[in-house]
DNA sequence: ATATATATATAGAACATCGATATATGAGAG
DNA sequence: CTCTCATATATCGATGTTCTATATATATAT
């Protein structure tokens, strides 16, 4: 099942961090790697990602580095600095503290489990 | 806790199609209700709802009407309409499908507890 | 030789939210 | 009585994120 994309605003960059922290990845096989793991919900599109990359980039989030592949394609490999580490918790809390405000309302109920 | 704007892209029109499945509601009340029942981590700003509301309203997801506030004053109610109730199943299955997508990669593992 | 999958890149369009601004009324303070 | 603040609705331009379309290049399969 596809989602609109509207709902994927803000949660791309917490899906391609974390997938870094897992292990260096090129930016294609993040594609399909996202898609596998959702079942195909995730179908980043390249004109999406790959300016996304050269932001974080830019931003100090990731490194780059260039590697051949077993056939000789060179691929450009991407690695998660400290920095980047730090933003992924960030993230995570974010998507943590959004995810149960929606169920909170979804399931009708005013605020409970939380500071008051 | 607030979190990043882009994250609630795409959340909005479910979160107050459900809040009108439970009883109509005017525009304010609607702000009020869902900085409430979120903790404040909703704070959905009145040039995000009104055009919205309209939007809804000419697609006939909810009807409108006018009555009179115990102190006089006159709101603009909004009221469900079957297609509306339509919309938030579509919406609340959209939801489900995504946040799960997300805590999948969040976990780290491949698909499991689907098709396959 | 040609088509298809892999791999990266950029520009312009589309869409959702926000900030700023405007208007009007009711309630409370001084 | 007047001034301010909370309530209540509305619109516009700016911003940010993703998409589509397009481009390029190499490896693989037909």
């Amino acid at each position: 099942m596809k989602v609109d994309k509207s709902l994927l605003a803000g949660s791309t960059t917490l899906l391609l961090l974390k997938l870094l922290e897992e292990k260096d990845m090129y930016g294609y096989q993040m594609i399909e790697e996202l898609a596998r793991r959702s079942n195909d919900t995730f179908t980043l599109k390249a004109g999406t990602l790959y300016p996304l990359l050269h932001q974080l980039e830019q931003q100090g989030m990731v490194n780059v580095y260039e590697a051949q592949a077993e056939n000789q394609r060179v691929r450009k490999y991407y690695s998660l600095t400290s920095k980047g580490r730090g933003l992924l918790n960030e993230k995570e809390a974010e998507w943590k503290t959004f995810s149960s405000a929606v169920n909170q309302v979804l399931r009708g109920g005013a605020s409970y489990g939380t500071a008051f």
